[in-house]
DNA sequence: CTTAGGG
DNA sequence: CCCTAAG
């Protein structure tokens, strides 16, 4: 058999092309990604590694421990108490250095609090309040003067807040202030980040108009805030100078900011650094490797999702709640795939923790016991040890600086808090929805056994769906969970995971884990909050946490909803003309089965076509080729275009198959 | 990881 | 587009 060549394709036909040996170093940069691999660690590892001794030179760098204790000047008794690692003078360097890279990010919180406090502060009331949108404070200079407002001074939008009395500003590195607060009326939501990887999340201050609170922070750090300018006419002075915050509260608190540990259980699972670094947060324990096929293309699906470089991808994934979970093990696509256990941000475990699962699961706090009961007769104290960050994508080209990627990070972290975060309490597995009553009432006193106390912080979609989820930006995927409307008045997503609904606007980039995202959130097998059973508790003010056994809770997200398993699906791109133009003409040249070499001819840019995604085109392209035009869907491709996918099939077609026969001249002469 | 093919 | 078996 004699191949000849075609005239159809000009005078020289189609040339044979010689199978560009392509080095395998050339393929995913394997040997980066075994590296990892071998290495066991995770981006965030590496990036808690760095932090961890970022902050560890800062702490060096400062003079002193600011633990402090600032009587209030309205009333010494009532105190807020800041205890931090952090050092006054934060070592201002440029986000590129690593300044955003801490590893503090979360801090155990002591609060203290009148057991007459209420949940819900009412604007006259002198009492400490939980407001709907609780408020939490997370450390943050937020005033340009270190890491964090150098991150945001990226995109050149550093605004000032300070002009805004009582209002605390949400700096972040996308230079937007936390919605809804700073730009809001409503501001009711109190974050401050002091960088991208330290989110010592403090206790919701509730300041009402005659509270009088004075909180020494360091390095133009607020630490608390009004929770509604329009409830509480709070006094908030902040003092550049000493960096002081001042306001007025009759509550006591105690806030210890302890900064987490890194923990150990976080593996990487894979890591592919082929094109794109993909990080997602995990949960991962300790010998609790996720090793299972579902969780492998589970991340690799995830893959499927990243659409632009130089953005970063926010997404809730499946998770695998409790502590019996398997860890998501990370899958390795072409792109990469950054795999990171979901406790990247977790502090210690303390086996004394309860681990209160959110009702939206978006994180939940660790109370430890041993703070527990110590307050004084009128005061519930605890602490709340850790408020664990939602799982995290995060997608970034190889080629970006290490800056850039704790930038991401960064951007990353801020868009989903950015969205808006409110407190969830829950007690003995119960949500407290009332906020309007008092902790006693509620059944939180310091006679109470408060390990049962458990505190969530809850997306709020509302806040920033257009601009976390627009099709434009389909690096930040919030968690469906985040789309919940109403917080408060919706039973936990996790108590429903099919039934969430999400506005169509953003399903396509949200499928993926909603309701499962719940059981990211930190929750201990042992969680008190889960098995006791709410007796001393108003049951009034509580709302039933559906029944959450543990072990069940560990198999839901396996079994139960089938969308964890599925994922997300990718949104759909229909070729452009000139997309197809590019496919023939590459195939032509290339011919078929080769489609990763045609990609990298002639998709190399366009990250969101897979070779596999090149193949089903040519594949759909032949067949579009061979029907009748009126049969043909969607755009209409050119009828020229489609006349050269004809003669190219049928020419490579024809290659294949002489191919074939040279390798089976057996089988060739059965043919002939 | 890539390919090839079915779904 | 997804999923998978094969290589």
């Amino acid at each position: 058999m004699v191949f000849q060549k075609r005239s159809d394709y000009g005078s020289c036909g189609y040339p044979i092309p010689v199978m560009p040996q392509v080095p395998k170093s050339a393929r995913g940069k394997r040997s980066v990604r075994k590296k990892v691999e071998e290495s066991q660690m995770c981006a965030f590892d590496l990036l808690a590694a760095v932090a961890g001794d970022l902050l560890l030179e800062k702490e060096n760098f400062s003079t002193l421990n600011n633990a402090t204790e600032t009587p209030c000047p309205a009333s010494p008794k009532h105190t807020v108490k800041v205890e931090s690692n952090m050092d006054k003078a934060v070592k201002p360097e440029p986000y590129d250095q690593g300044s955003c890279n801490k590893s503090a990010f979360v801090s155990e919180v002591l609060v203290q609090r009148p057991v007459s406090c209420q949940i819900k502060g009412q604007s006259n009331s002198p009492k400490a309040t939980i407001s709907e949108h609780a408020s939490i404070s997370m450390k943050n200079d937020g005033f340009s003067k270190d890491g964090f407002s150098k991150c945001s001074a990226v995109d050149g939008n550093n605004r000032d807040f300070r002009s805004s009395p009582g209002l605390v500003p949400w700096k972040c590195s996308s230079g937007k202030n936390f919605p809804g607060f700073a730009e809001s009326s409503e501001a009711h939501k109190i974050c401050t980040l002091e960088d991208p990887m330290e989110l010592d999340v403090k206790p919701p201050l509730f300041v009402s108009s005659d509270s009088s609170v004075e909180a020494p922070l360091y390095s133009n750090r607020i630490a608390c805030g009004v929770s509604s300018p329009k409830l509480c006419n709070a006094v908030v002075d902040r003092d550049d100078d000493e960096n002081l915050f001042r306001c007025t509260h009759p509550s006591m608190m105690t806030y210890r900011a302890s900064r987490l540990q890194r923990v150990g259980n976080r593996r990487i699972r894979k890591l592919l650094a082929s094109r794109h670094w993909k990080a997602a947060l995990t949960t991962s324990k300790v010998g609790e490797l996720g090793n299972n096929d579902a969780e492998s293309k589970l991340v690799r699906k995830m893959c499927y999702t990243r659409q632009r470089m130089q953005r970063s991808s926010f997404k809730r994934r499946k998770v695998f709640g409790g502590c019996s979970i398997p860890a998501s093990k990370g899958g390795i696509s072409k792109e990469g795939i950054f795999s990171l256990g979901k406790g990247a941000f977790k502090t210690e475990v303390s086996d004394s923790c309860t681990t209160p699962r959110g009702a939206n699961g978006q994180s939940s706090s660790r109370i430890g016991q041993k703070a527990l009961c110590e307050s004084g007769d009128f005061h519930v104290k605890f602490s709340i040890k850790s408020f664990k960050v939602p799982e995290l994508l995060i997608e970034i080209p190889e080629t970006a600086t290490v800056g850039s990627l704790k930038r991401t990070v960064m951007e990353t972290v801020t868009a989903f808090l950015e969205g808006g975060l409110h407190v969830g309490v829950l007690l003995q597995g119960k949500k407290v929805r009332d906020d309007n009553k008092t902790l006693l009432q509620a059944g939180i006193s310091h006679g109470d056994k408060i390990d049962n106390l458990g505190f969530t912080l809850e997306p709020n979609l509302r806040q920033a769906p257009e601009t976390l989820t627009g099709p434009e930006h389909p690096h930040l995927l919030l968690p469906c969970d985040t789309v919940e409307p109403q917080p408060l008045s919706r039973i936990p997503a996790i108590t429903a995971p099919t039934s969430l609904s999400r506005p169509s606007s953003v399903e396509p980039l949200l499928t993926s884990l909603g309701p499962e995202s719940d059981h990211d959130s930190v929750h201990s097998p042992t969680s008190e909050s889960v098995q006791d059973n709410p007796t001393a508790t108003n049951s009034r003010a509580l709302v039933p946490v559906p029944d959450m056994d543990v072990k069940a809770l560990a198999v839901v997200p396996l079994c139960k909803s089938k969308r964890s398993e599925l994922v997300q699906r990718r949104i759909r791109r229909p070729f452009t003309v000139s997309e197809v133009e590019a496919l023939v003409q590459a195939v032509e040249k290339l011919g078929t089965g080769r489609w990763r070499d045609v990609k990298i001819r002639a998709f190399d840019h366009a990250k969101h076509r897979t070779y596999v995604d090149l193949k089903d085109k040519w594949k759909t392209l032949v067949h579009t080729a061979k029907i009748s035009p009126h049969q043909r869907r969607g755009e209409p491709v050119p009828q020229e275009l489609l006349d050269r996918v004809l003669s190219a099939h049928a020419y490579w077609s024809q290659q294949q198959a002489k191919l074939q026969m040279k390798t089976s001249p057996a089988e060739a002469r059965l043919l002939l």
